[in-house]
DNA sequence: GAGTGGTCTAGACCACTGT
DNA sequence: CAGTGGTCTAGACCACTCC
């Protein structure tokens, strides 16, 4: 065989993309290890391994130190997603942004919000509802907890200008986040805040964002009818 | 000062981390460049990179040439969510999994479909409807259009047995695919089918993939009231 | 125990881009 | 032009895990 001469750790990946998308090496199959295809292609096995590693992120690939690596049989491919900033998100489409509060007001979170954000009995957390609009119609809802105790500073904030989605970005740095989509059906409270019609079926992405082991807030955004979150693979 | 000597690029990235959520590296400052930061951690400048690197694709830092690395302003965090075969989802949560088909006919798309695929003006496309069940209740109901022009074998198979999802899966690979996620109002048909009440909410997942230019399948999986998709950033 | 992937190193050159 | 990140190389050692 003609020494193939791949250089870059792109080449070499495309390479090894083709000979699975094309057969060439099966589903469950063993694929040769790094050192061979090194030889294979004639480059060093770092760019092998940077070619395989990113495969194996996708879910293409299984790899597994001493078994080796394997065409997944079941490729579990993974969708990356970005979290937008609303205001971005609106102005990048060119319409026009704005952000009404709707009220702000020191609670006792409900039992479901206190287990979700992993919150002791009986403290009180800052509730914040807020519109976001584009073109001057609701866009999304922003439904929101802080956790008082983890960001003391929240509690001089009025949420009249800038919206906590911003505020908390810039201030309350977190280490994890966990997400969550599903639909909720309209009731009357939304239907008057979204201007939309009771019972329409409402996209929701719930957010729960942590430092270490402390929630720092809890948001749902309750996206207008029709709306699509996208995201490609 | 004192060497830090971090020598794995997991402990250089936590460090880096640190850093910025810290607030010790502000939003929008530039951070020192990876020879010096090597320097400072006492190893090879590659250890950095890799560090840098992965906080970066995480959308906490961005990079240019000759311009150095800061801290985003505002960063777009990036959530990847798995793509589930749905038989190993239900079969994880140790519920008993079942197939059913509705429909499967060669039928003229409608132009909405046609779009999303890229499809020529009056070809036929393979229509499917099917269930998937978790314990005997329906789970997700899958509507899909197959492209006959790019996967013809697809004619052959009923899908009375495997899913369309595993077939497809195992025999069509594709390179790319859009994903968006949306909410549906149940309308009388699906009510039927999921078995649920009319006028429900019901989250949706819409996929198209492609291996190339070509489109090979679009698929709407309409999910049973109150699921949810999660995912972690 | 032995074979595989995972990572580190030191040095090098290249690609991009701000000034 | 010069400074920065992006990548490649060759070699080395380690960590894991299958046999």
């Amino acid at each position: 065989m003609t020494a193939l001469a791949l250089n870059t750790w792109q080449e070499v990946r495309d390479e090894l993309l083709g000979r699975i998308n094309s057969r060439r090496w099966k589903p469950g199959e063993l694929i040769p290890n790094e050192a061979d295809l090194a030889e294979e292609f004639g480059c060093a096995r770092t760019t092998v391994n940077r070619a395989l590693r990113e495969i194996a992120e996708s879910g293409l690939l299984e790899r597994r130190r001493k078994a080796g690596t394997r065409v997944a049989l079941f490729p579990v491919r993974k969708a990356t997603f970005s979290i937008p900033i609303i205001r971005q998100e609106i102005e990048d489409r060119n319409e026009k942004y704005a952000y009404v509060l709707v009220s702000r007001s020191l609670e006792t979170p409900p039992a479901s919000v206190r287990a979700q954000m992993a919150l002791p009995g009986k403290g009180k957390a800052l509730h914040i509802v807020a519109l976001h609009l584009a073109n001057a119609t609701p866009y999304v809802c922003e439904d929101r907890w802080v956790n008082v105790d983890a960001i003391p500073e929240v509690l001089d904030i009025d949420f009249d200008q800038i919206s906590a989605n911003e505020w908390l970005i810039a201030h309350a740095p977190f280490t994890r986040g966990d997400i969550s989509f599903s639909a909720v059906k309209c009731d009357e409270e939304l239907a008057g805040r979204m201007n939309t019609v009771l019972g329409d079926a409402l996209p929701i992405l719930s957010r729960t964002t942590w430092n270490g082991e402390t929630a720092i807030t809890l948001v749902d955004l309750t996206f207008r009818a029709g709306h699509r979150l996208h995201t490609s693979l």
